[in-house]
DNA sequence: ACTTAAATAGAGCGAGCGTTCGTTTTATAC
DNA sequence: GTATAAAACGAACGCTCGCTCTATTTAAGT
């Protein structure tokens, strides 16, 4: 089970610290980690049962224990905290996605399980940042919707190579859809987006995984007998 | 190509003008739906564009004409309008999906293919109507989202249904994963969900469902070759 | 102990919200 | 032409929103 250091809430805030540091008034850099993790805690707790935009900055104030005027020494309106959130969600899937290891690349088959089993595993630890980009990305501007076009198109990049690589090589059927990529996303989301289902139903992660390798070789695989079970 | 009188807007319109009459305090029956068809129609334009929160009643009432106070004469408050919306969808959903073609019902290959292009078709029909109900559907309170939870597992059951019915019968492989009808459901709503994306390619409808009909098959069908291609 | 700067609290501001209601307009019947 | 009811209107209400600002507390350096 992948376990990134990298993808704890406080390790996301740490980035999400940096990239905004001129336009963040607290100066001691402790204090404003834990501050931060706090408010990034609540508010993605707060948006992600009554939506974002439900979510009043006193809701959030409530929620966190900040007051008012503090939450404004961490950012300059609320649509800039909605920025903040989402734009470590797509520095995290870059950084994950774009780094498989060495072990994985030759083989496409292994590459494409790896591709599934750890944007499955990178949502299960990230599940609140997901959930919430997937649910806010819709409603808002242009902008802010264009961040979450581009993350998706990303991820479905790196599908496809790895589908190309192993159509070249001979391990995937030459006439795999060209869709084949576009599909694979929805699977991969619907472990965060329907996520109370799957617990009601007693779904386990790795379940779910094996499900969606075993669709998506079965629907690209030349021969079908010699599918590896790995993960 | 499916093409249900019963799902055009003004037909949807009327069986909510039924089911509301009570609250509905405008009398003349070819008004009143001729005014709801444009304050829903105004509604479901505004809510996908900026989502059903962010859309004022002001902002209702300036796209579809009507005043502020005549809005009122449909609907006795702003979650009413939202219930009403979304109780057109699932029992559209039920209609359609409970009553397929007899020459269907015996091949469960040609009822997993009906359910697969009828669901998509249907959803393309009433895109507004599906849009506005899966993005909605999350940031509302326990009495609403219970109903699109339900409506979810309603469609799941057909298929599940489907599935099984094969199974017994031996077309389908008898290992078929419980889990896939669960699978099929974000493959169905993605044609809707990422509407702006597959416009983008250049992706027809019938494309889309030939390939999720392919997916779905590779991954439960026993004889490969002899795979009906029937939409 | 004193100084100074960082951090905090929370009342207050104008704008905009959902909703109401007294009034005006329109349609119908005699 | 007048009376009556149906329908439409939109200003006004109470409230909550995102955001600001100052008085106050906390902490660090000397």
């Amino acid at each position: 089970m992948l376990d990134y250091e990298d993808l704890t809430n406080e390790a996301l805030c740490r980035y999400m610290l940096d990239r905004h540091r001129e336009t963040i008034s607290v100066k001691k850099p402790e204090f404003a980690l834990r501050k931060l993790s706090v408010i990034v805690d609540a508010a993605l707790d707060v948006s992600n049962r009554k939506g974002f935009h439900a979510m009043s900055l006193r809701d959030l104030s409530r929620a966190s224990g900040v007051s008012m005027g503090g939450l404004y020494a961490y950012f300059d309106s609320k649509t800039t905290l909605l920025n903040m959130i989402l734009s470590e969600v797509t520095a995290a899937v870059q950084r994950v996605l774009s780094s498989p290891p060495d072990v994985v690349c030759d083989n496409p088959v292994s590459h494409l399980n790896w591709l599934i089993a750890t944007h499955v595993q990178m949502t299960e630890q990230m599940q609140p940042w997901f959930t919430f980009a997937f649910m806010e990305a819709k409603n808002f501007p242009q902008a802010e919707r264009r961040m979450a076009i581009d993350s998706e198109e990303l991820t479905e990049g790196y599908l496809a190579n790895a589908l190309n690589a192993g159509i070249e090589a001979g391990v995937f059927r030459a006439d795999t859809s060209p869709l084949l990529p576009a599909l694979i996303k929805p699977l991969l989301q619907d472990w965060y987006v329907k996520r109370a289902k799957y617990r009601r139903r007693a779904v386990t992660i790795e379940a779910y995984i094996a499900i969606v390798q075993e669709v998506v070789l079965s629907a690209c695989v030349v021969d079908k007998g010699a599918l590896p079970r790995d993960a």
